[in-house]
RNA sequence: GGAGGGAUGGCAGAGCGGACGAAUGCACUGGUCUUGAAAACCAGCGUGGUGAAAGCCACCGAGGGUUCGAAUCCCUCUCCCUCCGCCA
């Protein structure tokens, strides 16, 4: 959420920094409006309370006295005051509830520095990166047998069955087979062991209650993006992001204990439902996929820090992978909801020639926080603050695999996997049909 | 799934219808003392809402109820502990 004072002191200024996400500005007038009746109807209702609590006091005292008669008649007051009192109390309840309901909806205030832009085609490429450049060597081209899509590879070779996955699970739900499973499986370990330093490996649970969806925005809005078991109140996680930023919902953290960070490696259920027709082969849009993903809570001071640091990290696997790709500043337009700024990172798959997104690195400034309540003691004794909150994948592996197939695809039809999985696959790096 | 016990401030732990936002201890912060430290002593020390401010209001796991008045009584739920059953 964002922060209601500010809605109160300058509504304008957020309309503004909202309008270049294409929020129109009725939306934070709305907002305004809602909390200057909510808290007239507060103020009438704590002034009765405040008058039943005095004379239930009197009652007391008259009692204690003696005087039976200016009891009773102060207890008649009293009850009908607290009668008056339950229907301002309802009235207030309502009108907090739609001020809250309105602000859950409202999305993040964009960094200044995230380009501005409307869509996806204003996002800005910062740089570039590919094997052998740093020693000068050209962007690479492609040989003609790299150029076969990783679902052909993948069948082909008996690592991918796509068809039985969807008789399981329906369309979209991949199925990995040998190799192509345990290649799965390297990714993960490999990753993991790459945070280990820095990053407590934390294993959550898959499935999530609504509110923990509700702190990182995930709820209400895009309540049709996630899988929802609805007898039990749990909904299948998205991304390891949404148990991460709850690990530590509703507490007051020491300022000492910050940065406090977290690796998870979960599976992350999509439902794709405004994505349907769009990418529905191989691996370039699927339900259900593995990611690691890397999280952080941090003082305000830290959060650049730390944002930039998933970054490298990330980066840092791509490479270590051997992988061509690239980063792109999302400009305010594309950005998620919950996200003040966010760099993506494209891995380039040479079999569909695509760019395919493998990472998101997002800071949340106090937006997720506010909504969990994750808070901390500053050291110098003040009141509580709201940490913020940085998070990235790193990486996902559906469109690694893909990638790494696509790219390590030999004249022979095998694949080639980098060196840096070996230890992970048991030193067997070629992938060859059964 | 069944039976019983529990949930109170950063932690421990009292309170079980009226002056309780809550005793006490520990921790923490400031002070006195000390060359310095420890000890001792003194003082302070929850969160949020609202208001220009004084203040007022809310919060004792969550939600409902009884009452003039609820941390305290009643109901429902959640979580934790013990035992039984079942289970990987």
């Amino acid at each position: 959420m964002i922060d209601l004072h500010l809605i109160r002191s300058d509504p304008r200024a957020v309309a503004t920094a909202l309008a270049r996400r294409g929020v129109p500005a009725a939306e934070v007038e709305r907002v305004a409006e809602l909390d200057v009746v909510h808290r007239a109807l507060l103020q009438r209702q704590e002034a009765l309370r405040s008058e039943v609590k005095s004379l239930s006091k009197e009652v007391g005292a008259a009692r204690k006295a003696g005087d039976a008669t200016l009891a009773s008649a102060l207890a008649d007051q009293s009850r009908s005051l607290g009668d008056d009192e339950r229907v301002a109390a309802a009235a207030a309840e309502r009108a907090g509830e739609a001020v809250r309901s309105a602000m859950l909806l409202l999305p993040n205030v964009p960094s200044h520095e995230a380009p501005d832009g409307e869509g996806a085609d204003d996002n800005v490429e910062v740089r570039r990166w590919w094997p052998g450049m740093d020693e000068g060597r050209p962007e690479p081209t492609y040989a003609d047998h790299q150029r076969v899509p990783h679902w052909d590879i993948g069948e082909k070779l008996g690592i991918l069955d796509m068809e039985r996955g969807a008789r399981l699970a329906g369309s979209m739900f991949p199925l990995y087979r040998g190799a192509g499973a345990r290649l799965l499986r390297a990714l993960g370990a490999f990753a993991l062991d790459a945070h280990a330093d820095a990053y407590e490996e934390i294993r959550p649970p898959t499935f999530a209650l609504t509110e923990t969806l509700t702190s990182t925005g995930h709820l209400p809005k895009f309540s049709d993006e996630a899988y929802q078991m609805e007898r039990d109140d749990l909904w299948a996680i998205p991304t390891a992001e949404v148990p991460l930023t709850s690990m530590h919902r509703g507490e007051i953290l020491p300022e000492a204990d910050l940065p406090i960070r977290f690796t998870a490696q979960t599976a992350c259920f999509r439902r794709e439902a405004g994505a349907a027709g769009r990418d529905t082969r191989g691996l370039l849009r699927v339900h259900e996929f593995d990611k690691v993903e890397l999280f952080a809570y941090t003082t305000p001071d830290q959060a650049f820090e730390a944002h930039m640091d998933i970054l490298a990290r990330a980066e840092s696997l791509l490479q270590d992978l051997g992988l061509h790709y690239r980063v792109l500043d999302l400009c305010a337009g594309d950005l998620g909801a919950s996200s003040a700024r966010t760099f993506d990172l494209e891995a380039y798959a040479p079999g569909c020639d695509r760019w395919l997104e493998v990472s998101s690195v997002s800071w949340f400034s106090d937006y997720q926080a506010r909504r969990a309540q994750v808070r901390f003691r500053p050291e110098d004794g003040g009141s509580p603050q709201l940490v913020h909150t940085v998070n990235g994948s790193a990486l996902a592996w559906a469109r690694i695999w893909a990638t790494l197939v696509e790219t390590g695809r030999q004249a022979d039809g095998s694949v080639l996997l980098p060196e840096a999985l070996s230890a992970y696959l048991g030193g067997r790096l070629v992938i060859e049909g059964r």
